[in-house]
DNA sequence: TCTTGACCTGGAGCGCACTCCAGCTGGTAG
DNA sequence: CTACCAGCTGGAGTGCGCTCCAGGTCAAGA
């Protein structure tokens, strides 16, 4: 397979591939005799883990510290299992987080719903404005303010 | 309230309130005489309604589109309501993204803590590499054949 | 009065993650 | 034989989202 097959298969393009490689991301791929890259279907499962890692909010430079360490072979487990592990708590709190914006953002859109309808709002909102000089105590509470016409 | 206070409750930089000023995410502050801005504490509201939506993944053109919007008043509320409705549709489309990710990275954990141990590799796994010529079918499929030591 | 510190502006610089390009080579189809 | 296309390299350019800095103003406390 060359880079244009791998290309197509893979979803990123020949320059991203080529970067990839540069970078240390993916392994030096073998030439053939024509100094052209060739790759093994292999490559294509650990392309999409990387693509996973990234479109989970892993940076660059982890994905090439684990890049690294998976080219280390063996012996680099325990290391990318606790990076592997580092990452889970993250994408917990992630979707602990989109969890909590969806909620937001069905308030809003409800609300909004219901202004345009002309219907007038709900003076529990109104009046919860930031009046006081408290700083917000929570994610809770400050979801609460933010049922509001912005 | 000054940019110094805003910027403490808002945990955003000085540098950043001015930015996200200039740029048009927050409306130009009020000045005192001296010429600093003034902020009033409802600014604080939307502040982490904009950090809300980026930190869900709305890029910096959308912000300011919304922002815009704002602007224009309860006229541009349909428009909002739309914008917010995509959103909604990303958001729950990342948090099933993050979910399947969590899976694939228990069963890589797992696999990492079982070969760590010295266990050997379940032979349902080693065989399932990519030797056909066929395309990945699913995330399903993939996330199966990316239970691999990589 | 003097000094400190918060704030101001405009603009340069940075890290990430590509993306594009010029100019070249190598293999193949007509 | 020649035209063409895929691929090669090195390097420049891009868009996002800040972040930092120089050089200045202003107000309040010792």
């Amino acid at each position: 397979m060359r880079i244009g097959d791998l290309s197509e298969k893979s979803g990123l393009s020949a320059d991203t591939l080529r970067y990839y490689e540069k970078i240390g991301l993916l392994p030096h791929a073998l030439r053939d005799a024509g100094g052209r890259r060739v790759y093994d279907q292999t490559i294509l499962r650990w392309i999409d883990f990387l693509g996973r890692l990234k479109s989970t909010g892993m940076g660059i430079k982890d994905r090439l510290k684990y890049a690294d360490l998976r080219g280390k072979g063996a012996a680099s487990m325990p290391e990318r299992r606790k990076m592997l592990e580092a990452h889970r708590v993250k994408v917990a709190a992630d979707i602990a987080r989109l969890t909590g914006m969806l909620d937001v953002l069905d308030d809003k859109i409800d609300l909004y719903r219901r202004m345009e309808a002309g219907e007038t709002v709900d003076p529990a909102f109104e009046s919860c404005a930031w009046t006081g000089h408290h700083a917000p105590r929570s994610r809770k509470d400050l979801s609460h303010d933010d049922i509001a016409a912005d």
